[in-house]
DNA sequence: CGAATAATTGACTGAGATCAACCCCCGTGG
DNA sequence: CCACGGGGGTTGATCTCAGTCAATTATTCG
């Protein structure tokens, strides 16, 4: 018996923000990027990106696709997998509103990951060159874009050392915990994962397989430390399952 | 029996470059950091380093010490790994001339790794606020910055990919290749890998344990995709060690 | 209500970890 | 020079975690 029927995700809290123009002002200014800058540099900034919106679901760009924008993500959740050979996917990374991705230096002329909108998204694209140049003349705005790179490396870097050192289980346990931090909200359920979250999906961040994740989650539950259904799963007893990841 | 007695590695080709300091200005003036700089900036930037010579095998950072200084490597390489708590290490990375590591953003107040020189290593050391006052002056030394965290970011992708996705006889060919491209020399065995590599060493960049790395390491050679000895390993065979990555 | 998709559960299998013995270098000191 | 010792490497036997295959049950949606 799963804890409950129908999903407990906010399902229409589609955050109202769509691409309007006269939002994306606000957004540039509110993002980590552009923080420091003028009203006037914003604004000259804003001219120089697309917008583009994307409903949950929605493929923003598809691995192996001629690398033409990068994107600067302004509002609403996506994420970034690497296709396997074999037809898997390994879930590299969720990204939240302030990230890009995308061809950073003009050399990349594909992009290597797929990556999928996780809510309703918009998303502000531009030429490689001309974010470039904009980092080029704003500083803080590459110090802020460094910034982010560097979190990202050391949570990459996490997964590696998770990945070569610790058992599925663990690796759950690490998966849902860094989603919990990342994506969590409060809920009557515990700390609800803030985002559609399928076996299939843990599967794929952990390097495990569906019946693995399954398991796994089934005796989580059945030790109260989760609760889950399908599509969703919520951490009922954070401190435990920390406690479980020292174990190893 | 292994294909040659005594390691064929460049035993002191200790790249005899020291910290000395009327070399450093060069070593600076030669980092992509400062590639486009005036020569007064680039001597303004060199007294706000001190720098900090090691031995091959000495320690540059422990993990879990205070992060107290942000590290350029100016010349030699050197290794990050994290250990686990089980005593293990999972090698993360290799450094060479120009990268850096440490506390980026004032927040990180211990070193998540240790870092080891893999050869005679220049490095300059330089508090973390110092650092980013220099990223906030030159906005070409941040753009580069984030260039080589994004390309590091992106190996760690592949890296999560591969531990995810290969078993371990495409992963350990994947190491070797990637290891070539990076520190690879020729030399008569075939492209040598520049640095000390045991199997151990090899292990943990795989999430293998050593004997696995050594048996999958003899199939290769016995293929003649590799030659091996202690400590060392050249790839004779690059096109089938690609070749073999393919089938996955 | 069915049809489709997600999740669960069980039985079987296999890649690779673990445990253990042994060999080879290579440095050291008598 | 040789005896010794230790660390890296190899090889084999066994065991186990988790992947695979397969059947069944929930849940959502048209």
């Amino acid at each position: 018996m799963t804890a409950r029927r129908h999903t407990p995700l906010p399902q229409d809290e589609n955050e109202p923000i769509s691409c309007s123009p006269d939002l994306r002002l606000t957004i540039l200014h509110g993002l980590p990027f552009f923080a420091g800058l003028q009203h006037e540099e914003v604004e000259a900034i804003n001219r120089r990106f697309q917008d583009r919106g994307f409903e949950p679901g929605e493929t923003l760009v598809h691995a192996g696709d001629e690398a033409g924008y990068l994107f600067v993500l302004a509002a609403g959740k996506a994420r970034v997998s690497r296709p396997t050979l074999a037809g898997k996917e390994v879930l590299l990374d969720v990204l939240t509103p302030g990230e890009f991705f995308g061809p950073l230096v003009p050399g990349e002329d594909t992009y290597p990951d797929t990556v999928r909108a996780l809510t309703v998204v918009c998303a502000l694209a531009i030429s490689s060159a001309e974010f470039r140049d904009i980092l080029n003349t704003h500083p803080q705005a590459a110090v802020a874009a460094l910034d982010m790179t560097a979190s990202r490396l050391q949570a990459a870097y996490k997964q590696v050392h998770q990945l070569s050192a610790y058992p599925a289980e663990a690796r759950i346990a690490a998966a849902l915990l860094t989603l919990g931090e990342k994506l969590g909200r409060k809920s009557s359920e515990g700390l609800l994962i803030g985002i559609p979250l399928s076996r299939e999906n843990l599967a794929d961040m952990t390097g495990t397989t569906t019946e693995t994740a399954s398991r796994v989650l089934s005796a989580f539950q059945k030790d109260g430390l989760v609760k889950a259904g399908r599509g969703w799963v919520a951490l009922a007893d954070l401190a435990r399952l920390r406690e479980l990841l020292e174990d190893f």
